[in-house]
DNA sequence: GTCTATAGATTGATAGAC
DNA sequence: GTCTATCAATCTATAGAC
């Protein structure tokens, strides 16, 4: 339950990226959003035009964050490898998911041109950020020139969001990181005198 | 709806495999099985214990589909690698995603032993046969040596389910086309005289 | 701007007629 | 074995007092 010196719509947006994240859209209730907020019924409406309105607030800031804390780390220092690298092994809540992959399983989501925005914007933008560096380690000899950065962008980011499926049936982040492991080995780069 | 000389538990069951794969658990009421079905409310809790109880016999059904398909192809003719890339190109719905991968996302579906069981058996399972046939190829030097059976067996599934998803956030199958195209791509098997 | 009261529909489930 | 009727609880939303 939130509380402190922060405003209502505040609240009922956190509360709702809480439940969007643990309960998906289907799952979430204005009414469990109210409780979590610790607003009445009528501060929701007042500030919002009804649960997909507020749920768009809610994606549109997940979504925002989620694609800048992935940018840091494909944007930051270290070769092109390393960057994805860095990327598939960041600090991730497995078992919880992926606040923005997991909307893709709502069909209320998915229904809704407007709630499905943020989510294709966010994932097509990091497919590319990859796509792109792969390139440039083609360019610097890192990756192998038969390699298409567009689709070793997909094949990355397919690995991550399929990686939660299989923790999540597991009971355990382990098959998450299996899957990772196996996708750096496969991209290893390649060095001078190494046959593979 | 079912009809024809179809048993009413039968109807049930196969309404009941259609919602779950279209609206998930949480996104399935009893209501919208019995008017798929057409059936009365009676019917499905003679037959059923309530919707958990029918839930289970319908995932078990699907997760029994799914394994027998998925290792049809498998343990078919082929070498190693051209095993997993039928396995990777095999027709699919893409914009449907998974009958069973999608239920990881379900909150309810989580939350019960039983439930999960039969989803983290058929993913296991399936991850686990792919292990073995890379673990075959790399004895027959069709795969790198420092590959890890199991984790590539990780990789092949998770890019699969994470396609779904990609898929699923475009609005179209490309994106699951291009990762599985990217995987495959890094898993071309070694042939006398290549360096990659 | 916030609250409670209330609405009509739907949820998952039960009772009891046929 | 199937049906309709009914249940208490919950769903999303609105009304209106404060």
């Amino acid at each position: 339950m939130y509380s402190g010196g922060v405003s209502t719509p505040e609240r009922l947006i956190e509360s709702t990226r809480e439940l969007l994240w643990e309960r998906g859209y289907v799952g979430t209730s204005p009414k469990a959003i109210l409780e979590r907020a610790g607003a009445g019924q009528g501060s929701m409406y007042h500030h919002f035009k009804g649960k997909p309105d507020l749920a768009l607030a809610a994606i549109r800031r997940t979504a925002q964050e989620l694609r800048a804390s992935a940018e840091r780390v494909l944007d930051g220092p270290g070769t092109p490898y390393e960057r994805i690298e860095a990327y598939l092994r960041r600090e991730r809540d497995v078992l919880r998911g992926c606040p923005i992959g997991r909307l893709t399983m709502d069909p209320d989501i998915i229904a809704s041109a407007e709630l499905r925005a943020p989510v294709d914007e966010t994932i097509d933008r990091i497919r590319r950020r990859i796509a792109e560096i792969v390139e440039e380690g083609k360019r610097q000899g890192q990756f192998a020139p038969a390699l298409d950065g567009e689709e070793i962008g997909a094949t990355v980011l397919a690995t991550v969001q399929g990686g939660y499926v299989l923790a999540r049936a597991a009971g355990s982040p382990a098959p998450f990181d299996a899957g990772v492991r196996g996708l750096l080995a496969l991209l290893a780069p390649r060095t001078p005198g190494q046959e593979n």
